[in-house]
This record gives C-alpha cells, structure tokens and sequence, in this order.
DNA sequence: GAGATAGGCAAACGCTTGTTAGTTTTGTGC
DNA sequence: GCACAAAACTAACAAGCGTTTGCCTATCTC
C-alpha cells in the first residue's frame, strides 16, 4: 500500500516528525504520537526509518547545511559588509518563514542528537558562527560599523532574527515583507530616531 | 539526618533541578538523575516535593513574577519611553546573567508544565509582553522610536536579550558590562555607523 | 531516657518508551 | 492470476519512567 509515492514516504515521515517535533519537543514525542499522524501503527514506521534519532538527525543536518551554503554564496558577494550582513538576515528570515518546523527543531532539540553527530552539528554551527563574525569585525574595520564586539554583534543579529521561529506563523497579522523591512531597520540602524550624528 | 538546614533542603533541590533542566531538559531529565545530583535517592526527594512537575512550577512562575514586578517598576519611572525600554533591556540581562538557570528553564522548558499552570503561565507572558509593546508605541508616538511595529521591534528586543542565556558562561571573555553595552549600543543606536541624519 | 519526627533507604507499582519479530495485506508487473 | 516486494499489522521485549509503600535510623524535644 502506498497512498503516497513510495520515495516520498521517507520525506513525508521526516516532515510530521518535524512538526511533532516542534510542538512538544523531542524527548516528550513519542514513536506513537508520530506514527498517530502518520495514520500507521508505529511498528510500520520502522519499514522507511532505521531509529528516532535518525528523524532528528536528518532534520537538523538538513537545516544546517541550507544556512552554511547560503553563507558560502555571500561571502563571495561584490558588495559592501552591511550589504552582506543585511543579505545574511534577508536570508534567515526567509529560511526561518519557509520552513519554520525544521529551523525550530534544529535550534531547541540538537542537544539531543547522539554522539558522534552531536560534535559534528556543534562544529558545522560554529564555524558558522565564526564566519558570520568575520564578517562583522571586516565591516567594523572598513569603518562600516559601530565599533561594538564582534562577537556580541553577531549573536544579537542571530538571535534578532531567531525569535522569528519561536514566534511566526503563516497567515498571521504581519506580512514577511514587514518583518524583514522592520527587523533590518532596528538592528542596522537602531530603534531610536537619529537626532544628532 | 539534615545536612542542610531543613527549610533550605526544598530550595537546594529546586535550584539542582534547575541546572539539570537546563542540561537536559526538563522531559529528558529524570528524577533519578536529579537525586544523583542532590546525592540521595529518586524516593527521598518526595519528602520534599510533591512532583515533577511541581519542580518546573516553582522555576517557571520565580521568574516570571521577577521579570513582571520589574516591568512595574520601571512603568512607574519618570524618564522618558527610550530610557524605561533601555532600563528593561538592562533589566533582562541582569536577570539573565545572576539566574541563568532558571531562566533558561523559564524560556524553553514552560510549555511541559501542566494545565491549568500552562494556561497561567502564557496568559502572564502575554500581558508582559503586551505592556512592554504599550511603552514602544508610547515611545514610536512621542517621536523617541522609529516608525516600525511595536510587535516587531518588541520580539527583536527580547530575542537580543535572551540569546545571552543561552550562551552566556559566567567568567567568559565578555564582561557583563560590555555585554551591557554593546547589546545597547546595536537595538538603540544600530550597527551601522550614523553617516547622514 | 522516652517519644516524636524528619528524612533517608530498598523494593516495587503500573505505565510508557523505542524497537524487534513474525505474519498478513496490498500494489505492481508479467 | 501468479509471484514478488513493499508496507502494513499484532504482539511482545527490555528498559526506563514517576511515584508509592513500608521500614529504619538519626536527631531534636521534653
């Protein structure tokens, strides 16, 4: 039986899995609520997945390696840092708004990948991190930027657009279009209104 | 047997509790875990508690009447909308940096508290976040802010803020202070250096 | 010193967990 | 309409869960 194409039943497992995921956490999902939404008793999940955490692992590579290539092309951007930055958050507000289930998990529930692959997404996430940053300290150097920790910067900037994922759901009251506009005003040219240079 | 002074004992287990949900989170945390950490067994901690769950209660609802009964206080100032929503963001990292632990918990680990606690615990979330959002418009009003939405500016302004719990290390590279600072400097000032008013 | 009490312990409870084994149903190609 | 494979099912497993019970022993009170 296969009401789905059989290929796509893997995927379509992962993806409930990624909203069960994100309503009630990893650990507190069971085998048995997936299977539920599944519409199949969970034994048959077995049939097109090797273990739970596989699901969780899939997800949360899947996520990663969307951001580090999107990074890998802005780096090689011609523009200016801020360009760079502000195309960084366009990024991740849109990645966050498209696909929000699996950015969730890959942010709240990666501490509970096992070991090795808990070091190797611990790893990928910090270079990440590193090369956003470089960035950030170019930018500061080229004088593009307030002359704030790099570091600081980075993780307000990351963490700015991150609450997105706790917070957005589709069809809601503000448009993507508004939250990206409003999101890079704050963040780049700060909340208060210039009065004096 | 009272190693620790008996009224003292409830507050040590909760506050172990704390650091182990943190760890691990409050569904992968089990009491046999925490009784290893309190140096006793799963059994013995129920002469002091009552449940689990009475556990994440205690954390949950300490700092959400912290963070409340600050938001008061500072409504109540004589200062202008840009100082109140600086004083809060200072509020917030201070809170962050002395009771890691339990706002951590506080943050990620709330939607496992059962109901009618879960129910509570949204519905003062909400009416913080609701007057925190009335002193950005006040402020948008008065002409203090950017003409952005208050939503949008508030969920930036708290992201910024909590990202520091969930990296911030006690006696790491970064001070408080600059933390303070620089966290300030970008959602007040923004990152990008003023060039024209 | 007697009695009360607080707080520890071992053992067990009923339940849920992820997962496996073995079997049966379903869909596909000839 | 038969054979093969994919994918479902039932039943069960060992382990771990939160919690209760009953008992034992230190410590404090008078």
């Amino acid at each position: 039986m296969a009401r789905i194409l059989s290929g796509n039943r893997k995927q379509f497992i992962i993806e409930e899995a990624g909203q069960l995921f994100r309503e009630k956490g990893y650990t507190a999902a069971s085998m048995r609520d997936l299977a539920e939404r599944v519409g199949v008793e969970a034994a048959s999940l077995y049939n097109h997945i090797k273990s739970k955490d596989e699901l969780l692992r899939e997800i949360c590579f899947r996520v990663a390696h969307e951001y580090v290539s999107h990074l890998s092309q802005t780096e090689q951007m011609e523009a200016t840092y801020a360009e760079k930055v502000r195309a960084l958050l366009r990024m991740h507000i849109a990645i966050i708004t498209h696909d929000i289930s699996a950015v969730s998990v890959a942010n709240n529930e990666w501490k509970h990948l096992p070991e090795p692959y808990l070091s190797e997404f611990t790893h990928i996430r910090r270079d990440y991190e590193r090369r956003f940053a470089a960035l950030i300290q170019k930018g500061i150097e080229a004088g593009e930027f307030r002359p704030v920790n790099p570091k600081i910067a980075l993780f307000t900037l990351l963490a700015a657009v991150r609450w997105v994922e706790i917070w957005y759901k589709p069809g809601r009251e503000i448009s993507p279009q508004t939250l990206e506009r409003d999101i890079e005003t704050i963040l780049i040219h700060g909340l208060t209104q210039a009065t004096a240079p």
